[in-house]
DNA sequence: AGCAACTATACAAACGTTTGTACAGCGGTC
DNA sequence: GACCGCTGTACAAACGTTTGTATAGTTGCT
């Protein structure tokens, strides 16, 4: 059984097909009585305009990609959830790639996209592909890239104050007595992850500590990484750290996970402070000291940016939400007691 | 700068368009010397077949829909995954629609997606909403339901044996020797909720418990919700239960920080299972002892099938993974005296 | 009565492919 | 030397819309 065109309707209605496409349209009068007939034949027939024809006329898919490390990544999945909020408010699909962190898929899915004529493309991107990889690529769509910043691409940014963000949190460790504290950072490639590290030398910096003193790896953003990389930290030379500064939530969770295996008590013994503030951040024991930053926000407003500069709107080139730190109990006064709450 | 189409090569090349579609596709043989000149061209010119006028003409737009209730959700996030990994091997778009389980959304999404005419789409309702609403609305598309099984519905179906994994974990409860149980169940229009109680019911009943007797209330699978239902099932009447069957994980997690705030130790006062093992489940104090879904594998499952079926192929209307046991440290023997590992 | 200015509709081109059909050239066969 | 079959290519239709242009019918003005 085909599905009717709108040539079937335009013949049940007895008219011409522009006719009923006018009236389907409102693009231009067409009296009552034919709108009439012509509602009718649509009825009848269930006919529903071919979105395919229509895309290709219109030279617009109606569809964006979003790029990004990892769904299961909560801070993704938020960022995502943003996104695809603000596109449905314009009946606009969402293509969902996930990269697994992989430069190839990366590629991969940059080109597809492309090959596909989406209308624009998302760009989270998790692996420090090169802007000059990247632009090529997206060339001819419409692109934005959102929390992770591709140095040296021109495209729409929307991102959060990392570097602000690293530093408030650093400070609030700082201030409560720890000298010796240890640096797991993310993948070296990537903007907020640099970003940060800037952030937690600066505070350094400011408390009259040196930056090159402090231990610091690299860790890959991912709660297995952050556990492995907790690892040389705790095992290295000198004495064991009495806060750790931990680029993301995800590896903070990884971190607390080798500390309980190692019975090494989180705060007491050892501060834990990550970044995100991801729903799990709350839930864990202790809740995790952190910072915020609104994801959803962000998704949204990249979306919204996307939108509008696909239909041809001048567009903010940058776009920075704020990063604000969210004090819970992973991180306490060096010296201080544990109190029991119950 | 107008991208160059099929009819820019042929001319470049000195061939016709047709011979420019036959060897880009392999369709037909084509001289050696006629295959250079035209991939000349194409290099020269840059061009990418255009995907809109391909999709026109083949009817088809490889693309899927994938309607779930929310992305943030770990284990529906786990879901989609698994879905994407598969349709990425076949090149085919994954576009993602939460409905927030709303059915207002639902509808709107199956709407827009069969408006579309994505290629197929892979359905994992959160609102109960009923059959005869769906399957019009997923009229003429192939489709297929993961995970939420809608009763009176004739599409294939992945899903896992719910019934039996809730039995599994109820039975384990009740080894432990607990008696006074009460039940969290989820969204009363669900069929997997209505599965889960119907396994707990099950056990209680070889257990010689009469189902009728054990508090029992519902709530929305979400964290939130799980946490202010379990109130209402703490400060019922009659004694407080020494173990709660929650009947999946979020809600189990609410109903832990419920018990954190009443100051109710877990499991030492009260037992609590889950139902998913979500990601978090094992990162939990104390870790949470749950039932596993393989959530990547029935995405994957989905995915396949959904493509078979576009292909024409015939599919098995019914597929269904085993759940099994994850037996962590948030259920323990009643009246067992605590054991501080440290 | 004739013409201008509408209004409502029809016609046809265009979007960029894929693919069925036609045909030109050519070597081989009787 | 006419015919057959084969290879390589061109032509044109089709997919289902949207939209610019043309036209038929009506009204109103002089």
């Amino acid at each position: 059984m085909r599905r009717p065109t709108i040539h079937d309707v335009a013949h049940e209605a007895g008219v011409s097909i522009s006719t009923v496409s006018h009236v389907l349209n409102g693009t231009r009068p067409i009296s009552a009585e034919t709108q009439a007939r012509v509602r009718a034949a649509v009825e009848a027939q269930g006919y529903e305009p071919n979105a395919r024809a229509r895309q290709l006329k219109a030279d617009r898919s109606f569809a964006v990609g979003l790029v990004v490390p990892d769904v299961m990544n909560p801070f993704f999945a938020e960022v995502a959830s943003g996104v695809e909020e603000e596109l449905r408010r314009q009946d606009v699909l969402l293509a969902l790639c996930s990269t697994g962190a992989q430069a190839g898929r990366e590629a991969y899915y940059a080109q597809l996209l492309r090959h596909r004529r989406v209308d624009g493309v998302i760009f989270l991107s998790g692996t420090g592909l090169p802007a000059a990889e990247l632009s090529t690529l997206a060339e001819g769509e419409s692109v934005v890239f959102v929390d992770e910043r591709v140095p040296g691409v021109e495209a729409p940014f929307v991102g959060s104050d990392n570097r602000r963000g690293a530093r408030l949190i650093a400070e609030h460790v700082l201030s409560q007595g720890h000298r010796k504290v240890a640096i797991l950072g993310g993948p070296p490639a990537l903007w907020t992850a640099e970003q940060r590290l800037a952030g937690y030398r600066e505070a350094l910096l400011t408390r009259g500590l040196e930056p090159d003193g402090v231990p610091c790896v690299a860790g890959d953003y991912e709660r297995e990484g952050g556990r492995v990389a907790v690892r040389t930290l705790l095992d290295g030379p000198g004495d064991r750290p009495t806060a750790l500064l931990v680029a993301n939530d995800l590896m903070a969770i990884g971190a607390l996970q080798e500390c309980r295996t190692r019975g090494i008590a989180v705060p007491d013994e050892l501060s834990i402070a990550g970044y995100d503030d991801i729903p799990e951040a709350a839930i864990l024991t202790p809740p995790l000291t952190t910072v915020r930053q609104p994801a959803r926000e962000m998704g949204r407003a990249a979306a919204h940016i996307l939108l509008e500069r696909i239909e041809g709107r001048p567009v903010p080139r940058l776009t920075d939400f704020p990063a604000e730190l969210v004090v819970r109990e992973s991180v306490r006064a060096i010296g201080e007691e544990e109190v029991r709450s119950v």
